[in-house]
DNA sequence: CTCTAAACAGAAAAGATTTTCATTAACGGG
DNA sequence: CCCGTTAATGAAAATCTTTTCTGTTTAGAG
């Protein structure tokens, strides 16, 4: 929690209490939110909160690389935080109940090597995401029953 | 040419001319298109063409699978065809000129693997997006003066 | 070629996202 | 702790995207 707070810190923007309450949030549940299931959460903790001040937080958010976006099915933006501290770094997705993994897996030099070779062109990054199902989704748990 | 309209006919769409010239278009040019562009593109050829029409013409074909989509960096929906006839395969995109490259790169097994063994999870497909220069844009022209 | 059914296209309206601007909140220096 | 500076916020407006509805076009049968 601090380190997510001193990055918003050290990018000069302010620690506002809905700020922090996104933070909350996203952290609690690591999994992909859209920005109107943001503002439902908020309205918990907050007697106010416009729908273009959670737009523009987790814009910010991304733009710092604090939280990362991925498209739904039917190319919906949505939101997610990250834990990994790497820079660079992909995600499993589970379509089931949209919970995110971060990874360690990636190619960069094999991907740079067949580029250069495949189309004599020079690939600088990419992005990975990978989609399936999770352990908790996967096994059909006996004891659950709702 | 010949291919794609019979995706169309095959997805019991009809052959409309404003489908023919968005067809055309994306076809000419290997490129990144936003909604707007391909909307500009097409006052060319008709007096009118609604912007909901360039709208639904560009989700149908993507979801018959004709045309794909890709983020450009501040996260807005850009248009493109794919040349490869492989159901699933992946892109090079060049960061300069917008230019999309069909690729057989694929890791789907090792990716199936990797997931398996480090999050007890199943990798059921991924979607991988490789940027950087082409090599039109790569190699400064010297004959290019412009 | 004409007719008919089904789907398409444009206009207008609805919904979603972003911008503008006046007020309010955060935070560093007294 | 209080004040001044600076940035954040919400409301309203603007813009972008999607849906609804009705007249038009396509495609296939005769």
């Amino acid at each position: 929690m601090e380190y997510y707070l001193n990055i918003i810190k050290q990018n000069n923007l302010k620690l506002t209490l809905r700020r922090i309450a996104v933070i909350k949030l996203l952290l609690n549940e690591h999994r992909l939110f859209t920005v109107a299931e943001v503002r439902h959460r908020l309205k918990n903790d907050f007697s106010r909160v416009g729908l273009p001040t959670v737009y523009r937080i987790l814009q910010q958010f991304r733009e710092i690389g604090l939280v990362q976006t991925a498209l739904s099915a039917n190319d919906h933006l949505r939101y997610f935080i990250c834990t990994s501290r790497k820079h660079d770094h992909h995600h499993f997705i589970c379509s089931q109940c949209d919970r995110v993994y971060c990874l360690d897996y990636c190619q960069q030099n094999q991907i740079e090597k067949y580029i250069e070779t495949e189309l004599h062109a020079r690939a600088d990054y990419h992005y990975l995401q990978i989609v399936g199902l999770c352990e908790h989704c996967r096994l059909p748990k006996a004891q659950d029953s709702d």
